[in-house]
DNA sequence: TTTTGAGTTGTTCGA
DNA sequence: GTCGAACAACTCAAA
């Protein structure tokens, strides 16, 4: 037993159910709190994600009576320097198992000695195999193994747990960055916040199979900035589900299926899981994916859904099927331009579940979407947004339009000032999609 | 090894 | 308006 040991904190923001905290604890009675600010990690993230990590890092020093210790730097560099300066004989992490935290945890294990326990999934990726011992690859029987292989129960663990070390004059030491960005509501950051509104939201959970779909409504639970940074574990929520609240538990283990998939296919971040798709023809068309990225398509629950996301960094999950499918089939322009704009303006972001999320709608991944579904955009607007509030909470130049009517509004006898005409014709787009689809099976 | 049942999220067309 | 079938085979998982 050494005196000290450093906390390292990455995506996982909190002090409750913290497995890492725990382990340290039992190494050493005085503890570091460290945060590294890593260029390469914060570089796909825009201002809005950035910013929420700044409000989760105040929230998380104040919890830490202000000595959380945040340095800029490669943490190849800076976690061994800090772990000298202090004397620390362990650095404790929670396993990070995207491809850039495996190797950068490859290269920081040379330097110091790397202590993982636990990791953000309630089954660490990896662990839910067939019996053959293969990685799944559809959803369905993944989630039966899951459900069979079972997550303890949350750990007891808090700030009191140890003796925090107060950094103060450590010469490199930043203070938080800001954690607003004008023009664009941000969730409350943090883990009380992300207890607060679960709690708030778990007495509606009930309602959440007949109500998540809905892109008027607040049917979501809203949990995923706070899953992302792991402000809450998904082990607390699970702890706290009923029987009855399968379909909620059921998309929970879509984000660990999908880091399951990520965990043994890094390099599916960028490729196409089924390369056969690599032969699919795109168009490079930068006007049309800029007129997407803005929210002027044409199409109103398109363009709601693309304007909420840089309005709110976050979209309705329904929405961001309608604006994916729309700009893959109806536009098709690459997967991974949707993509990388969903990463840059998303708070909740999350690698693997963003890149496969938006394989299943391009129909190139695991468990993929037949790749005659289209979503038509207008049918699903009038299906989502029966009275058509969503679309005009977002899109101010169709706020007269009443009713369902406002998915349609190039069928209205004056078309709405400012609002654009449809950028394409779906069912002509469709048939193309269709067509380029068929050409590579072929 | 072989066989069998099944596979997130949809649309369109024709009866 | 409502309903079922077609859309297309193919791969996966497990018995």
């Amino acid at each position: 037993m050494t005196d000290s040991a450093v906390l390292w904190f990455r995506r996982d923001l909190r002090l409750g159910d913290l497995p890492a905290l725990l382990a340290a604890s039992a190494r050493a009675p005085r503890v570091l709190g460290l945060f590294v600010l890593d260029d390469a990690l914060l570089r796909p993230a825009g201002p809005v994600r950035t910013a929420f990590l700044h409000g989760c890092l105040a929230a998380l020093n104040e919890q830490l009576d202000g000595r959380l210790l945040i340095v800029k730097g490669r943490p190849d560099e800076v976690v061994p320097r800090v772990a000298r300066e202090f004397g620390a004989s362990s650095v404790h992490i929670s396993s990070d198992t995207g491809p850039y935290g495996r190797e950068r945890d490859l290269l920081v294990s040379s330097e110091v000695e790397l202590v993982a326990t636990g990791s953000p999934y309630a089954v660490a990726p990896g662990r839910v195999l067939k019996d053959d011992g293969t990685p799944y690859k559809v959803f369905t029987p993944f989630h039966r193994a899951w459900e069979r292989h079972g997550w303890r129960t949350p750990a007891e663990t808090g700030a009191d747990l140890v003796e925090w070390i107060d950094p103060q004059g450590f010469a490199d030491r930043l203070s938080t960055g800001s954690s607003t960005v004008d023009g664009v509501n941000l969730p409350e950051p943090g883990e009380q916040a992300a207890v607060t509104a679960w709690e708030r939201y778990r007495e509606r959970l009930g309602d959440y199979p007949k109500t998540r779909d809905r892109a008027d409504l607040s049917g979501t639970s809203r949990m995923s900035a706070y899953l992302r940074w792991g402000c809450v574990h998904p082990r607390t929520l699970l702890a706290e589900l009923e029987e009855r609240d399968e379909v909620y538990r059921k998309e929970l283990c879509w984000r660990e299926f999908y880091a399951d998939v990520l965990w043994h296919r890094p390099e599916t971040a960028r490729r196409n899981f089924d390369r056969r798709f690599d032969n699919i023809e795109y168009d490079q068309d930068e006007d049309r994916f800029a007129a997407w990225q803005q929210g002027r398509t044409g199409y109103p629950i398109v363009d709601a859904g693309m304007r909420q996301l840089l309005a709110e960094g976050w979209m309705h999950n329904r929405v961001r099927m309608i604006v994916a499918s729309f700009l893959v089939k109806d536009l098709h322009l690459p997967w991974w331009w949707g993509a990388r704009h969903f990463m840059r303006h998303l708070v909740d972001g999350d690698l693997a579940s963003n890149q496969h999320g938006w394989q299943w709608t391009a129909g190139s991944g695991t468990d993929a979407a037949p790749y005659f579904r289209v979503f038509n955009p207008t049918s699903q607007g009038e299906k989502f947004d029966p009275d058509g509030d969503y679309v005009r909470r977002y899109v101010p130049e169709l706020r007269d339009v009443p009713g369902g009517k406002v998915h349609q509004p190039w069928k209205l006898p004056v078309a709405p000032a400012g609002y654009p005409a449809p950028l394409v014709d779906h069912a002509e787009e469709r048939a193309l999609a269709l067509a380029r689809y068929g050409a590579i099976k072929a």
